[in-house]
This record gives structure tokens, sequence and C-alpha cells, in this order.
DNA sequence: GGAACGAGATTGAAGGTTCAACTATTCCTG
DNA sequence: CAGGAATAGTTGAACCTTCAATCTCGTTCC
């Protein structure tokens, strides 16, 4: 085995923050959503994209990669959504083998209050804590990192 | 219910690479780390975190503090480790309430192949593509939103 | 045109996490 | 110093995610 080529100190710091600070805001997020509104961060992320999509609909394939789940996940959860009203699914017309989540007027109701209370949790735990240019320097960063990590599928 | 007040259209795209970049990274990390040795993401934080404390050993809910996780969460995974030989519990002689988690040696050498292979994907995915100012800045950034998380509790 | 291959989506089981309830010990206060 | 409140940790059940298998439909190619 070849010697481990270690990160730097401050890039370890760097590193540590960012794990940390992830997924404890992450779980913040998603205990106040849940708290609030019954929905996870993940059943969160699917009703916005669906309610930012031309007719509120979206074919399974394309909202597991906009909403950075497996296919099976979602399925599972579009599953316990729509017994909760707030998406429906229907057959794709132009390919049998497709399926259409659509957003339910319920589930857009549901997402706009959500999403008020979302806003102001994100504003309080995150964005008035940063700088705004560290913000940039973040979107920047993580923007290239989404593509890296695609491009190793 | 007032008027929500939105994020700006630059925050709203930092703020949701963000979201998004994180998830699929370190989504990206656990499964390699699984992959390659059998270990999530969780567990290997709880190997580091113990492998850099005196002893070897720290308390339950010490190291749940520094991993980022529930109580509950981190009985079941030590739970798990323990029956895989990395770690073993011991009560605490000075606070009989106490548990005291131990890296075994055995959990020390699985810990120092994972890592190997870990910081590798950490480059690769992350330090490598992100500008060192960039890098900085979410230090920086991500160390000021832990402190606000952990006083929200 | 039909056999083989590939893509879209779902399913069930196994595994991990969360939540609330519980035990045991220590701390605090009158 | 007795008794209630608080702290440390574990447990089981409910819930969610992952993984592999499966089903259906489309595409290719001889």
């Amino acid at each position: 085995m070849p010697e481990t080529r270690w990160l730097s100190p401050s890039q370890q710091r760097d590193w540590r923050a960012f794990v940390d600070g992830s997924v404890r805001l992450l779980d913040a997020l998603d205990q106040s959503l849940k708290a609030g509104h019954g929905l996870s961060m993940a059943e969160y992320e699917i009703l916005v994209r669906l309610s930012e999509a031309p007719e509120r609909k979206l074919r399974m394939a394309q909202l597991a990669a906009e909403a950075s789940q497996s296919r099976s996940r979602l399925s599972h959860t579009c599953t316990r959504l729509e017994s909760k009203g707030l998406v429906r699914r229907e057959t794709c017309p132009s390919d049998k083998r497709g399926v259409l989540a659509r957003l339910t007027d319920e589930g857009f109701h549901a997402l706009e209050r959500a999403a008020h209370d979302h806003v102001i949790a994100v504003r309080d735990l995150f964005v008035d804590v940063v700088d705004p240019g560290d913000l940039a320097a973040i979107g920047r960063a993580l923007s290239a990192v989404i593509v890296r990590v695609d491009k190793s599928r």
C-alpha cells in the first residue's frame, strides 16, 4: 500500500467543518420541517421540484435526479406522498414504461405552508450567519462538486 | 400569516448548490466507504473520534456529540461495531451511569485501511475541485453554522 | 418480425435511523 | 438525608433507505 497523502491541517479543519456543519444543519432543518409540517427534507425537495416543473409534473427518473435520490427511494417516497394526497402518479402517454408524478393542489398548498417556515429556518441557521462572500464561494465550490460527483458515476 | 421573505436569486442558487452538493458528495463517500470497507460514514466518523481520544476511549455522550449523532443512534451503531470487533464498551469507573467506548486494535487497523482510501476520495471529489480560497470560506462559514445550530437546541 | 438487450419504474426484504419509553445513577434542595 | 428532578445510556417499534430481483415496454439488429 502506498503512503497515504493526508490533507494539510487547514484542509482537514475546513473539511471537517464542512462535514459536521452540513450534517447538523440538514438534520436541524429536517427536524423543523418534520415537526411543523410532517415532511422530511427529502419529501420537501420532491414537492419543490414538482412545483417548478411545467404543469407541475415530471418523469420519475428526472425527478429522482433533480432531488438527488435513487429511483427506488423516490418510488417509496412517492407512494407515501400519494397516500397523503400531495402527489398523484399517471402513466406517461409518450412512453408507456414511464410514469409522471404530478403535484396535486393539496400538495401545492402544503408546500406553500412548509416553504414559509423552511425559508425562515434556512435564513436563521445558515444564510444569516454566513458572510455574503463566503456564501458565493460555497455556491461556486459545491457546483463544481456536483459536476465532479456526477461525472464519477 | 405574514408575507414570506424569500431568498434572493443568488442566495437561492448558492443554497441549492450547497444542499444538492453536500447530499451527493456525502452519499458518494458513503458508498465508496461501504463498498471498499463495509463501513458507513457514520461508523467511520465514530472510529476517527475514538482514534484521536486519549487512550482511544470516550464517553458515549461525548462521542455522540463529536460525531454529530443522536445518543440512540450511537447506541445502535456501537452495538454493530462491537459485534464486528472494532469497538468495545466498558462501564465508566467515575460515573456508574456512564459507558466508555474504546477502539480495539482491530478497529484501529480497520480505520487505517479505510482512511487511506477515504482521503483519496475526499481529495478526488472535493478538495481538488475547489479553489483553496473557497475551501477556506467553507471552513469559516460552516464553523459559524455549527455554532448557530448548536445554540438553537 | 422476433430475439436479445436495455431502460423506466416498482417491490419486498434487510438494514439503519428515529422516537418515545424505560432503567439506573447522580444531583439538588428543603 | 429523603425524595424529586435531571443525566447517561439502552431498547423496541415504527419508519425510512438501500439493495437486488422483477416486470413492462422500447430498441436494435439480423
